[in-house]
DNA sequence: TTACTATATGCGCATATAAGCATATGCTTG
DNA sequence: CAAGCATATGCTTATATGCGCATATAGTAA
């Protein structure tokens, strides 16, 4: 995409999926909650208050997605971010969000 | 999400809206087709192979997150990429899609 | 073996949304 | 005004998915 070619559609549905997965709020919640470094299921339950069903099934996803990684230690299972580019990815998003909503800030305060 | 405060649970979903807007391939089709500049609806029906109504429904979905532009001259509508840090995005993106595939690739082959 | 803990998953419901079809809106020309 | 082109939108159907509930699986300890 940073090329001039395009990209094939198969490419396409893969980019799309990457940012399905972080197109849900608890999943965020989750990838923030990890920012600091790896952490338990039950961890990331108390830290997020989903339940943990719900909060295992969105840990599956981001797993599958390849954006987190996990290790299994006992009992437990440790989840920690597995692709550093989401570091980048949510700084470019929230940045360019602020940008946005000072903007409209803006446009309201002056008409 | 880039400083240690979490976001807000707004945040948390404009954020995630975000990444929903970049989330169909179809949308990502146009977002190339826009990579060069702006450009009519005829010309992205075309440029995408979708129908009409289909893209004009996924550039008016592209408008509302802030990421295209509309302009009106006469009969015809130019979208065009209104916000810069889509581009960053999308390299991101596909870095580290590639570097996964890449990984899989070699996993596939060592193994 | 049983009991306990941590995590994952099958199922159902409710909601979101992409795509196709037909049609409406907006603009220009005659 | 009517006609024609470019774009947008209402409606329907099909599909995807988030969540809650209950339960299954896996590991540990006695």
């Amino acid at each position: 995409m940073a090329k001039k070619n395009p990209l094939s559609d198969e490419a396409l549905e893969l980019v799309a999926r990457r940012f399905a997965a972080l197109a849900e709020p608890m999943r965020l919640r989750l990838i923030q909650a990890l920012f600091e470094g790896e952490r338990s299921v039950n961890d990331l339950v108390e830290a997020t208050g989903g339940t943990q069903a719900n909060v295992s099934r969105h840990l599956q996803t981001l797993t599958q997605a390849h954006i987190l990684s996990r290790r299994k230690e006992g009992l437990q299972v440790f989840y920690a971010i597995a692709d550093p580019s989401i570091f980048k990815l949510c700084e470019l998003v929230c940045g360019s969000l602020e940008k946005q909503l000072t903007r409209q800030a803006g446009a309201l305060g002056g008409g």
